[in-house]
DNA sequence: TTTGAATCCGAAATCGTTTTCGTTTTTAAT
DNA sequence: ATTAAAAACGAAAACGATTTCGGATTCAAA
């Protein structure tokens, strides 16, 4: 019932422990015969390295640290997927922790995956997250960082993210050439990145073809979810503004606005069009289908580890590494509730 | 910018690298003061313990394995979740991976979670997964285990489940009573318990309630999603059934039939009533909202992960654990795809 | 036969902590 | 002053793998 270690092989064989190793690590010094017999012998055992002693002498644990607002999300979870299984190719294991939108879990987070050693750390900040000497503490324990959709500008290292002040433009100019004048925005919290650059691509787009931006028109979904998309819907019902036109930050606040409209005998798209953004599967299932914004989580997920293994590997061989900062393309995606 | 050791605080303080250790796990055969000052000195250098060299020798990695078939899935991030929150508060980490539903591939993230020598495992099965050897490798690797949702009865080991037949059985009841004479089944693949019970479920609830079970109305949608649904229902048309009820085994096939239905001018609930399973958190936005049963993933994770701590806990005092197997309550949520 | 180079093997140090088991020192009791 | 007990500390052996470096053996060339 014990442990089978290289000590245990080698007593079998009756040669030394240093040996076994380099014959199951197929050093040149070893002659043919022996590493074959080690290989049965091994395998006979059933033997597996001890990781946490590989880990010690090779300082390295081929485990890398995610750090995500949520799990339970859409975008994140296609993110983890991508993350995931690029991982694996490689043989790294990743560790998942939620910092559920608080800066002072995230800090947390980041000192337990630091203090677990993990290879690197991949991670999105939380809504709240002003200050970063947490993420700077990443860089100054040397250990290689890769930073996706919520970034912060602040820190200088590799970034997979999409241009959400563009793709914003590009979702309100779909709007406007569906012909809608006057349309209304839900954006996010103030703080975060993204939902500022939504909101100026948003207003960009109104400046730059001849509407006026009302401020008015402009709701704020603190959590951006459901809930948010319907209370800012009825209060902009309630305020009694006339839309023909809405851009939400997220599907899932377009669809909370949408059953609002509807359940007030407003038709959409007839008289209001609706564009979301994210491209959340289920968009297509509610009716009318969701136009929105495709936000590529898996490739986003994906690209975020090729990314970070460019680094550790760097790290490992020590070479320089530059930090690479990468674009992700989006698409509007014409469904049912924005006018043909 | 080396590393800080115990040896490193040792050798400042002119002490055994022995009474260090001791001073910072807060032994008492060491002096108050040495302790004080030993303290100070770690706290000074920003010590942090190499977590390598710890599970080295205790022979553990706080850390703890997740197998699911799919990360983006409302059920199983909710699982996630509940399991992540509960390993948080006793300082375990998780490590997350996905068998997309393949047995091969579930056999070998069981390995890799071995070779990792996690402290634990918690799993679901996946769909086509039959021979069960590698789960019994992990008892016999001594490796604590949970299996929660799909589970086997084949393996000895503590569960987490809801009773998927009983449920089934209050899904279709709740059918009958608001009237349904004639319901159809969207059944999941022929092999997961789950898919079985619920079936079973269903048709017990027909024969209890004097209505003849039709073998005909049973449809197979083998990845139980939204496409999958849409499919089903299409045939069910085709095949020119006349039917007044539905019960799906997932909330997305229900809302893919829900969608089809509309699509042929079928009125729900007036000409077809019907309910899903899982209380998937958008099933209260679509069109009609979606009546389902309620599955309690938060709480299954982190009734998982308690059941897991109990066990490593016991398996570390060297005491005997029992298997304990705990069946969360699911009850019966009513919206609009049902008649009042 | 000697030298040189291959070829193959192993002793031992190392990674950083934990823990057992002594040894030394101090304190209290006689 | 002597002894017993208690308190404080350390040497050293783990844990299991990796890797450096030197030693032994073989074989071929000079």
């Amino acid at each position: 019932m014990k442990e089978v270690t290289l000590k245990q092989i080698a007593e079998n064989l009756g040669i030394s422990v240093t040996t076994v190793s380099k014959a199951l690590k197929d050093y040149k010094d070893v002659s043919k015969e022996t590493k074959a017999l080690v290989r049965a012998e091994a395998k006979a055992l059933n033997y597996t390295p001890n990781v946490f002693a590989v880990n010690l002498r090779t300082k390295e644990s081929k485990t890398v640290g995610l750090i995500i607002p949520e799990v339970v999300h859409h975008f994140f979870s296609s993110v983890i997927n991508g993350i995931i299984n690029e991982a694996e190719k490689h043989g790294y294991l990743v560790i998942i922790l939620q910092s559920n939108e608080s800066e002072e879990l995230e800090r947390k987070q980041v000192e337990l995956l630091l203090s677990k050693r993990v290879d690197g750390i991949m991670m999105s900040l939380a809504n709240t997250t002003v200050s970063v000497d947490h993420i700077a503490a990443i860089k100054k324990a040397n250990t290689p960082l890769v930073m996706f959709d919520k970034i912060s500008k602040l820190i200088s290292c590799s970034k997979v993210v999409i241009n959400d002040r563009q793709a914003a433009y590009e979702a309100t100019k779909f709007l406007i050439d569906k012909g809608c004048k006057r349309i209304a925005h839900f954006r996010g919290a103030l703080l975060p990145q993204n939902s500022i650059d939504r909101f100026l691509g948003y207003k960009k787009a109104l400046e730059d073809h001849g509407l006026t931006f009302d401020p008015k028109l402009v709701y704020i979904c603190e959590k951006v979810d459901y809930d948010d998309g319907r209370a800012a819907a009825k209060q902009l019902l309630a305020d009694g503004h006339k839309i023909d036109g809405l851009f939400a930050i997220t599907d899932m606040a377009a669809t909370g606005a949408l059953t609002v409209f509807k359940e007030n005998g407003i038709q959409v798209p007839k008289d209001i069009a609706i564009i979301g953004f994210s491209n959340w599967f289920l968009s297509q299932a509610i009716t009318p289908a969701l136009s929105t914004v495709d936000q590529p989580g898996l490739k986003m997920g994906r690209k975020a580890f090729k990314l970070l293994r460019k680094e550790m590997k760097a790290k490992k061989q020590g070479t320089t590494f530059l930090p690479v900062i990468k674009t992700l393309e989006t698409k509007v995606i014409e469904r049912d509730s924005t006018p043909k």
